[in-house]
DNA sequence: GTGTCTTTGTACATCGTTGGAAACAACGTT
DNA sequence: AACGTTGTTTCCAACGATGTACAAAGACAC
């Protein structure tokens, strides 16, 4: 059995309380009992309950990550950089995977696991910000990546962290235009939404071609269901069969783009010279593709760290409604795909 | 703030006892009562507190899985694997990071947190088998893939799962033999641990190498300081540029391989004709490369489920000494690399 | 009407911890 | 000798839930 403050106290002659002043470093503790006391901690070996610390003092010492897979190496390496953040506020982190399931983002705050946290993060796909709000009345909650909670009067309601994708897109298809290129399709659109990710960067996407006097083939407009290698895969394969095909593609996320390059390198085309390539992330495996993808890098590091500091600052202040809208940098990175 | 019992029970009339007992499926509850509270419940939104619940039982609700790096896709994989399979015993699981040192692996079984957990998962690098056996006295713990804990007489001391990758390497050198493949090479070899993941592959390729009367040439054996796509390929520009370069690379794992890959495709080699490759861990980006990474796969939901299951078995039996040693199953996955 | 049984509800202690306040020395002041 | 001070330790209640013991109320046999 573990030991508690009780077996400690019995061990050292003092009382439990004396002992747990030991423990929190309290200031009047006689330096004599105060080493009788940590010999028969160290002796009993013990360590907090922290249960029953957190019990007492009303913080749970956890927050929640909520991605739609942990297996997308975008959500993977975000995660990791959330763990490293939180630990600086004494956090542990609870992985929860949504798959997308709208009940289940709002579990995320909601379900009876909801209570054992200090604060959520979210990476919404499919919960609007309304049903959000509502539900997460009492649980802090810093919104990552689309759908920001349009709060009244253009003030957010929700804490929220996300790069520009609507600019971020634009430049990913401008860097395209200059570089020669006229027919430059879109793979990743998802017309049901209208404030996810998918239409913000479709956006950028029709931005970029208006400004450059380029006309937006329909046919160069491909949608997928998911974001997933075999749905870019599956895209190209679409797009190669046009009679027409494009000479540039801008993928809305990197595993889209892998699986596009995957077709363009099965069916034999030559990477960027016959066809260009550009992706949105910037996961590791894309540096190591042949050849490398070109892509959109958002500060992954600056949106986790962000996402963290606005939880924790959420949690202290804990219903007051001051949230913030933050935007995170991003930047193009320019490897061998385009 | 949060509704508690005592705040259902004084809007239902009845004692917080009443409650618990209608919350918990109590069957004596007059039907007239037990409607009565669970109005009120549904009136204050009354939900467990699940820290105090397992405060009083004993039980905490989470298990630790520890790995080196979630953004190693192998272990993302498994992590996403491992959530499932412990929501069927409404496990939550806490993702911690070890980074493959030492002491972090140790402080999933030792430290303050590794008190509120029932059981651990711990995939070790570092840490050897007495370490931990003196360290989880108290936790249940079961270690995944390497460095079994070499108990007295043969007899495990903590659980275990592992594919037997002695067996696994040698399969995958074979396939490469089978190919016509002379001069084989090994990425990932480090030579400082001795029941390590490293050392049980070398000995398959050895074993192989051997029964088909194939030298094994030193320089062909590389060393890579830890399992990344970078090391693969710095690995492999290594062996290129030998005089004699070979024919074909056993990796260690699939990253390895991506690595090796690119470096391969970078100097214009045509893979599987000059150069045949073949990965450990099935990771899925392997499976959208250029060409597609043949390799060994292991059964990562065998894998998950039965360390969850042992993991599960361990914290119900507590601290009875019965570990098992369990091998997990794995297949030759034949794609485009070899 | 008494005694026994079953159903339904309540009191109380408890899990391991901490905050607040009281108790207790030891000391110097007046 | 009585009185604060100052430092040090202890006692008690509480966090939110559950298990045990028991009490009240009705049902039933005799």
């Amino acid at each position: 059995m573990a030991a508690t403050l009780k077996d400690v106290a019995e061990l050292a002659g003092v009382s439990i309380k004396t002992v747990s002043n030991v423990v929190n470093g309290y200031e009047f503790v006689r330096a004599e009992t105060r080493e009788r006391v940590q010999v028969a901690i160290a002796t009993t070996g013990y360590r907090p309950n922290l249960g029953a610390r957190n019990l007492r003092k009303g913080r749970t010492g956890f927050i929640a990550l909520a991605v739609p897979e942990l297996d997308n190496p975008y959500f993977a390496e975000l995660a990791s950089l959330v763990i490293t953040a939180a630990d600086r506020h004494d956090w542990t982190v609870l992985i929860e995977q949504t798959h997308g399931i709208r009940d289940r983002e709002l579990a995320v705050v909601t379900s009876a696991r909801s209570q054992r946290i200090d604060a959520a993060i979210l990476s919404p796909l499919a919960v609007g910000p309304d049903d959000l709000r509502r539900a997460a009345r009492d649980t802090p909650l810093v919104l990552l990546g689309e759908r920001p909670a349009a709060g009244r009067a253009g003030r957010p309601a929700i804490d929220h962290v996300a790069v520009d994708n609507v600019a971020a897109a634009r430049t990913a298809v401008e860097h395209l235009i200059s570089l020669g290129r006229r027919r430059i399709a879109a793979i990743g659109d998802q017309p049901g939404q209208d404030a996810g990710t998918a239409s913000l960067r479709m956006t950028g996407y029709r931005e970029a071609m208006r400004k450059a006097s380029l006309p937006v083939d329909p046919a160069l407009v491909v949608q997928a269901a998911d974001y997933s290698r075999a749905e870019g895969a599956a895209a190209m394969n679409q797009l190669l069969n046009l009679h027409e095909p494009p000479d540039a593609v801008f993928c809305f996320n990197d595993l889209l783009a892998m699986g596009a390059l995957r077709t363009a390198g099965v069916r034999g085309l030559e990477v960027p010279r016959e066809l260009a390539v550009i992706g949105f992330d910037d996961i590791r495996e894309g540096a190591y593709g042949v050849p490398a993808l070109t892509t959109i890098a958002p500060d992954k590091k600056a949106i986790a760290d962000t996402a963290v500091d606005l939880a924790f600052g959420a949690q202290a202040r804990a219903g007051k409604p001051m949230a913030q809208d933050i935007t995170a940098p991003f930047e193009l990175r320019v490897r061998e795909t385009a």
